[in-house]
DNA sequence: ATGGGGGCATGAGAATCCTGGTGGTGGAGG
DNA sequence: CCTCCACCACCAGGATTCTCATGCCCCCAT
């Protein structure tokens, strides 16, 4: 999942960022608002955690900004103890949830999650094409019956390529979805795994190429 | 399983809650309806203990919000003696039991369990898989019919374990169900009581780790 | 046909992460 | 006082992930 943290303390920020990415998301920081707006441009976030204490553009503001424009993706909104009667104000902006400070990480994780289930309701747990089978929900692939043990990453690309169901995608597209923006954009942290990928699932070759396109299945 | 007890009263609450700590339950604490509201948009629990007669928001307004929001939670409400008629009222209003007081430790943790068996659909009371069988009623867990015993901890991650049916449970959602809310999140018990469980149930190995994703069975 | 050049695959490490395990501490309870 | 449980600090081995370097293949302009 995709996330952009806007949190202008930045050791707050970077706790908050390492947390959810022990949650294997893909996370984002910036420390205000007017950044924040910015990435709107550039990238589509599931869920923003959402300072409401920013120096520049308000919290608020920013909140407003994404209820109007990005309909998929879920605020959570962070405030000072002493706004906690602020509640109702910021959930009829556009906020999703609301979280006081100080709060535990397992909190926001926890909530975190609870929003991307909203944003992304029904994906299947169980994906398949060209003989492989997915299930997302025991993280476990088949190759025509034969169970294929595949690491973290390996399983995260592979899963996209069976979203993608049959069309390519791009190195930068699977970078987005599985690799988070601090991440080198030229990499080659991509073609290895798509290497590893192919590997482990054998002949005859599942995962193609489209020369100057992308990867794709079968 | 994870419990919330709501009860205003600090004596009573404490006493509930190592009541059903004994039962391997992770148990959280609040003593008004506002503080158990807050507590849903942080945890799910599988069952809420709650006192009808609480201080500032009542009883019945939590239990409303809890039967609107969140379909997964059990209530069993607690309710003065007096108001034994109210049960008609309290089941309307979104209870999934009822239990005057004063009561029996034993009959409420007996309730308790069996509306966490009710959350859970299709989940009998004897849990199997692998060669191990666990009954959540005696607090009993065998190894191919030898006997084993187990910690109060090691006997909430196996029960955890057990219900995932085979797919990969993480350190996060095992800390969110078999502990409460006042862990470390970054603690090894985890880590710790796996392997506790590991050593005590032998060979050959039964909890497998999927690396980077989490623990499971068989 | 031929000599680049871009895009890609691949191999060999290096850095990092994850995990199982040891030893020890503190607290609850007998 | 002793035992058991829960937990932390820490370590070492192994897997994972990523970079660097190299080589292949196809396309295309010469």
């Amino acid at each position: 999942m995709r996330i952009l943290v806007v949190e202008d303390e930045p050791l707050l920020a970077d706790a908050v960022a390492e947390w959810l990415r022990g949650e294997s998301h893909a996370v984002d920081i910036v420390f205000d608002g007017a950044a924040a707006l910015e990435r709107f441009g550039v990238n589509d976030y599931d869920v923003v955690v959402l300072d409401r204490d920013l120096p520049g553009v308000h919290g608020d503001q920013v909140c407003r900004a994404i209820a109007a424009g990005h309909g998929e993706t879920r605020v959570l909104m962070l405030t000072a103890a002493s706004d906690i009667d602020d509640r109702v104000t910021g959930l009829a902006l556009g906020a999703d949830d609301y979280l006081p400070k100080p709060f535990a990480f397992r909190e926001l994780a926890a909530r975190v999650a609870a929003l991307g289930r909203r944003a992304r309701p029904a994906a299947p747990p169980v994906l398949e094409r060209a003989g492989i089978t997915l299930d997302t929900h025991r993280h476990q692939v088949f190759r025509d019956g034969r169970y294929v043990p595949l690491s973290r990453k390996e399983f995260a690309v592979l899963t996209e390529l069976l979203r993608a169901d049959g069309a390519p995608v791009s190195a930068e597209q699977l970078l987005e979805k599985a690799w988070d923006e601090h991440t080198d954009p030229f990499t080659q942290a991509v073609r290895m795994t798509i290497l590893k990928l192919r590997r482990k699932l054998g002949d005859p070759p599942v995962v193609l190429t489209d020369p100057g396109v992308g990867y794709f299945l079968k």
